[in-house]
RNA sequence: GCAGGUAGCCGAGACAAUCGCGGCUUUUUAAGUCGAGGAAAGUCCGAACUCCACAGAGCGGCGUACCGGAUAACGUCCGGCGGAAGUAAUUCCAGAGAUAGUGUCACAGAAAAGAAAACUACCGAAUUUUUUCGGAAAAGCUGAAACGGCAGGGUAAGAGCCUACCGGGCGAGCAGUAAUGUUCGUGCCUGAUAAACCUUACGCGGAGCAAGACUAAAUAGGAAAUGGUUGAGGUUGCUCGCUGACAUUUCGGGUAAGUUGCUUGAAUUGUGCGGUAACGUACAAUUUAGAUAAAUGAUUGUCUGAAAAACAAAAUUCGGCUUAUCGGUUGCCUGCCGCC
RNA sequence: CGGGAUGUAGCACAGUUUGGUAGCGCGCAUCGUUCGGGACGAUGAGGUCGCAGGUUCAAGUCCUGUCAUCCCGA
C-alpha cells in the first residue's frame, strides 16, 4: 500500500551524485527537486537536508517529513525517473500537510504527477 | 517563612487507533519482540583494541607539577595542608624553583637591580663672594614597585652599629606517613616576572575502526621514464638499530561492492562487608540500539497543564573533563525573622 | 577520526614575533573650492580588539576555557 522499503531508496555515493549533477532541478519555498530519467534508477528516491538548516535533530526532522510526504503520495508520481528531494528553511517548523501540498505542487510543475 | 549553599533524581508528558521504518527470532510474507542521551555534542585528556620489531638506544620535542591515597590509566576523583572570598553553610586556586644562569621592567624619577649611589639636602675639614676633598645612605618630587618596617639608644652627621616588637632566611627540637604546623636559637641575607628563556623531578614510540582482516569483480597483477640488494621503501623530527624489493612521476583506463571488525563490557542493578572518602570486594539477578544516503515519524482522539514546551540524535568501545539547557522534584546544611 | 587557520571602526586589512601610543586605505560627517556636481584640499567622528576567566604594576599581544566561520587529509 504505502510501504517505502530500502530497495526504493537511492543508495551509495554514485547513484546520488548522478542524479544530483546530471538531473534537472525545480524549486519552491519548501523544497528543491532533482529529476533524472535513467533505466537503472527508475522509481528511486533520495532525501537530503543541507547543513545550513541547523543541527542534526532538525535535519533529521526535515528528512522525515519529506519521506512521509513522498510515502503517502508515491502512487501519484510517475515511476520512470529518479528523484532527490532537498528540504529548505521553510520546512523546519512546518507540519506534514504543508509538505504534502508543496510536493503536489512541485510535481505538477515537473509533469510527473498522475491524478 | 524568607534568603542562600550543596548532593542527587525524573521526562522524545501519558494512553489509544490508523499508516510507516531498522535489527533479531519463528514461520513464510505474516506474527512476536527490542529500538537514542544526560549531555549521544565539543573532540580537551586517559585507556582498551588493531597495524607498524607486542616497541628498542640517544638527541630533540611535548606534557604534568603542595602532600597522601583511589584507579586499567589520566591533566580525573577523594582526603589533608597552605592561600583567597563569604556573617556562615560552603566555594575557588598552573599551589615546584627567582641564592644555577640569561633576559625584561615603558613614562616619570637622583637611582629600576650595577651599589660607581653621579643630583638636591645632611655632617666635618680646607679655602673663604665660592669651590674642593672626605664621611654617611637617615630626607627628596616620581612610580605598580625605592634595597626589611617601626620605636628607642647611639653619633660630628649617620647606618642592624646595638636592643624590643613585627616580617623574612637558615639550623635544631617536638607533632604528623608527608605537605605543614609549632617552639627555641642565630641574625638581616639584597625587588618583580619562570602563564619570558630556563632548572629540577616524573611521564610519553607512531598511526588510527576510512585501524585492520577476508571474498569477489574489473579488456587490466597495463605501458614508459628515473632510482634501487654498493640497500628502494617502511619504521617519528634527526642519528642509530630493525626490516628487505619495490618506490616515484607521466600516459591511458578501471574499480570504488559485500562480509567481518560490531557490541558481554575495567557492563548494569540490588544486598552484605572493609575504608573518613574516592573506591575495593563477595553473592545474586539482568542481557539493554547496532544503522551505513544512516532506523523512533505522521495524522487523529482523550487526559494532566497557563502552554506539550528546553538543550539536543548513537556511528569501534569504555573512564573522565568542558560546554548547551526547559520544567518538575527530593535529601542534608547555614544565616535571619516569627510562634510554641 | 585526525590536522590547520581566522575573528580588530560600516567594508577590506596592519599591529600579536620582543606586553606600555590602536593605526592605514575606502566609506561617513562638516568646511573650503565650483554657477552646481564630481575630483581635490582641510578638519572631525566612529573601537567592550569574538566571548569568559587568569598571570602581570599594565594584556589587542602571554596562558586556559569557550563560541562562530573557513580550509585540508584519510
Amino acid at each position: 500500500m504505502f510501504e517505502l522499503g530500502r530497495n526504493k531508496i537511492l543508495r551509495g555515493k554514485n547513484e546520488f551524485n548522478k542524479v544530483h549533477s546530471k538531473g534537472h532541478s525545480l524549486a519552491n519555498r519548501e523544497m528543491v527537486i532533482y529529476i533524472l530519467e535513467d533505466e537503472n534508477l527508475n522509481g528511486k528516491v533520495g532525501f537530503a537536508a543541507g547543513k545550513k538548516l541547523g543541527c542534526a535533530v532538525i535535519r533529521n526532522r526535515v528528512k522525515r517529513i519529506l519521506r512521509e510526504a513522498y510515502r503517502l503520495n508515491q502512487h501519484n508520481i510517475k515511476k520512470n525517473c529518479a528523484i532527490i528531494l532537498v528540504g529548505r528553511k521553510n520546512l523546519v517548523e512546518a507540519k506534514c500537510e504543508v509538505a504534502i501540498k508543496s510536493l503536489k505542487d512541485i510535481c505538477k510543475r515537473a509533469k510527473i504527477w498522475i491524478d
